[in-house]
DNA sequence: GTCTATAGTGCGATAGAC
DNA sequence: GTCTATCGCACTATAGAC
């Protein structure tokens, strides 16, 4: 976490008022927590400022020194998250592995990185449709570049012919949805005692089954 | 639609100062259609009453005779959506059919009117947090509920030796977030210019190849 | 670097004319 | 049954003290 808020305080560092790095970490990791709690309980719309700032323990002007406006908020935290999930990804990935380990590799990734920053991915679905235009065209990038992974690993499989998948976008697609099933849908599973553990487990047979070559 | 807001109406009278069914039905569906196409743009929550007003051709005041708060707007959207689905998938499925064949009409059912009342469901879905506690509950309740339609076909065919399911709740379960896909991610199926009969039929082909017993 | 105080805006909701 | 006018309030954002 301090780590992920010190990356984002050195990409901002123009836009944030505050210059020492110990002090702006600290209290842009009180500004990220907060606001994901908050909006995910209610909505980021729905979170006013004032909110954030009794619950985060700061003023409403010292808010003002990280950010310019409630947008540039929301901006920085979907920012944030997806740079971190491209790279997780990827060093998840082992390049030279052979595709089923590379596909199991991928949906344990996803699951574990998502389970660990649910609130983190649950705010980023939940609200990119309040971003702006362009802002909402970042956002769907992310989720084709990671959708491309998937993709990417699949078609390996059928040339290697150790999977056998009739169209590899759609695959892709459909475990993108049970994927994010997982951070979006919490209370169900936790509700249910499904750990990710066994959530992977599953996922990963129930894909293999979809994949494997006819005899 | 018009049927749909007959029964809102009916199952409303006594909140509903409206007396004159033509007239409430008629304002109704101006109503409800404009908050869908204002709030899955911006939010339900960024939409003013206001825009509202402006955008759906009726005043403020006008507007307070068909519901008391905006929070009841949202829940009789809501509810309206939740009472259609079982009843439509409920419909879609011939009791007495073999469960084959009643996995495919419930896949179909719920994608056609998924598709046909795209707007009603992601209004749905992403409002849902914003809810009150209590109402938060009923929705959770609907998305079980469907979800056992699902669990039920699923055990049958497992009982009648037709299907081999390691779990049928979890496989359910990603069932249903397969179904969601089609009416969370319209931007991306829309833009691979993918129908939803073509959806239908790769997801049926998938559950069946997950499905299928060992020969 | 953070605070308090406040300007200015726009909200949800309602009363009363028509 | 619908409208206009308005109330009281909470909001985002900023200016200036410490």
């Amino acid at each position: 976490m301090e780590e992920i808020c010190r990356d984002t305080f050195r990409k901002n560092q123009d836009s944030i008022k505050i210059k020492k790095e110990a002090v702006a970490v600290k209290n842009l990791a009180a500004i990220f927590h907060t606001t994901l709690r908050l909006s995910n309980e209610k909505g980021f719309q729905t979170m006013s400022l004032r909110d954030l700032s009794r619950t985060s323990g700061l003023s409403m002007g010292a808010l003002y020194s990280y950010f310019t406006s409630k947008d540039e908020l929301l901006e920085m935290i979907q920012d944030q998250g997806r740079r971190l999930t491209l790279k997780i990804l990827t060093a998840f990935i082992d390049i030279g592995a052979p595709p089923a380990e590379k596909l199991r590799a991928a949906i344990r990734g996803h699951l574990y990185l998502t389970e660990v920053m649910q609130p983190w991915f649950y705010f980023s679905y939940m609200e990119t449709k309040n971003l702006d235009k362009r802002r909402q065209k970042k956002a769907i990038e992310g989720e084709l570049a990671t959708e491309k992974l998937f993709i990417d690993i699949l078609e390996e499989g059928v040339r290697q012919k150790v999977f056998q998948v009739a169209d590899p976008v759609m695959t892709a697609s459909l475990l993108k949805a049970m994927l994010q099933d997982w951070y979006l849908k919490r209370w169900k599973y936790a509700g249910r005692r499904i750990s990710v553990d066994q959530y992977a487990d599953f996922l990963i047979g129930f894909m293999e089954s979809a994949v494997r070559p006819a005899p």
